[in-house]
DNA sequence: ATATACATTTAGGCTAACCTAATTATACTT
DNA sequence: AAGTATAATTAGGTTAGCCTAAATGTATAT
């Protein structure tokens, strides 16, 4: 009933919802999705009818709690797939999305509650990604940009904002994992360079251009 | 480039030629793949002239080399894939079919090799089916039907012909697992039912229908 | 309020993989 | 060798998901 080019759409405007709060516009899509903006009109006419978005003309289209159901499923499958290519075929953090991006559309309510047992429940991807239950239903996070932390204070490095491979594997030269608890030293005023002292070891520096994407939890 | 249609229609000609050793017909093709005739000659004129396969025209058709290297490593996939299912997600021997008839399509050199790696290099399916190497080779395989053997024969269990759900829910109903000791106690002459004792303890009686589908080994 | 820019939709087409119905080829029987 | 049954192919059509080009809507600046 559902095909992989439907659940993308649903997946894609999931996400783009997200990180804005607001309908989700045909060129976002088509951007997101590296089709044209005409295929993405006709697509949404599509889903709109199966009632998995409300679909208002020229302005932009929203999940409905169906379409949200499908979407978060393939987020939560996309994540548990995740979480075995690191944790049991030993991938590393920026070798995964891809793989876990055609993973995520194979269809068996079974094999998702073998993998799941499989993992132990997981509740976060390799990312610090939150994975929501069968139902959908997310964990409540209270995670912050490390940008937003001040002199003095110690938090635990949980997830990323930035997913790209480049920042992933930055990270991943400079030493940083996560879980690994920040200390901040020092905030540059002038550009919000960042002096942290990590696992009470080694200090580091990082721009602001990388604290804004490191996520952290108070302790 | 290459399609999950094209694959299955490579991977069923292989079967069939393996069955019956001949070219594989047009209708032989339609019955495997449940798709009418004429898409059956429709798809085959298409991967003939992309040289995965050589087409007689009315008479059937045949793998080339590079057609068989494409089948040969789907089949490598998907038994991988149900060692997974079964060795590391404990699902059952019946059960892991249809679910690997989707992962076999997953596209990634990288992850066939970590997966095999993670299973420990596998060299038989759960059903015992030989799992071919990632050149496409085949371990040589010395099997032959328990219905072969003769009275005073010890052999072991190690693969079955008949992969219906029917016939391996049959087996483990009666107890029988892939490298269980067989020793041939008796061979009723009229109708072929075979008296076995497995594991050197209990006696267990099979049909003919029973014996033709069990692969063994001398041992 | 109108011009300009940009976003969106409509119209018309394409390809992959299927279909049915009609036609042609092959094989089997007598 | 001809007739009949079965298998295979051809012709023409459908659907999903994409495309480009043209037309329409919306927003912003003056």
């Amino acid at each position: 009933m559902t095909s992989s080019a439907e659940e993308n759409y649903l997946k894609a405007i999931y996400k783009l919802h997200e990180k804005s709060g607001n309908m989700v516009t045909t060129s976002a899509l088509a951007e997101t999705l590296k089709v044209s903006a005409a295929s993405v009109t006709d697509f949404i006419k599509k889903i709109a009818s199966k009632k998995l978005v409300s679909y208002e003309k020229s302005k932009g289209v929203k999940l409905t709690d169906k379409g949200r159901l499908i979407a978060v499923n393939i987020i939560r499958k996309h994540r548990l797939w995740e979480v075995w290519l690191v944790n049991k075929l030993e991938f590393k953090w920026d070798e995964v999305h891809e793989i876990a991006e055609q993973l995520e559309h194979i269809i068996s309510d079974d094999l998702v509650d073998h993998l799941d047992k499989h993992l132990g429940y997981p509740t976060a991807d390799p990312h610090g990604d939150l994975i929501p239950d069968s139902k959908g239903r997310f964990a409540k996070s209270n995670s912050k940009p490390l940008l937003e932390c001040v002199k003095g204070e110690k938090v635990k490095f949980i997830g990323v904002a930035d997913h790209s491979n480049n920042f992933l594997q930055y990270l991943t030269k400079n030493n940083l994992s996560l879980g690994d608890e920040i200390m901040v030293e020092a905030v540059e005023e002038f550009d919000n360079t960042f002096t942290v002292r990590v696992n009470r070891k080694e200090n580091k520096i990082f721009s602001k251009e990388v604290v804004k994407n490191l996520l952290v939890a108070v302790v």
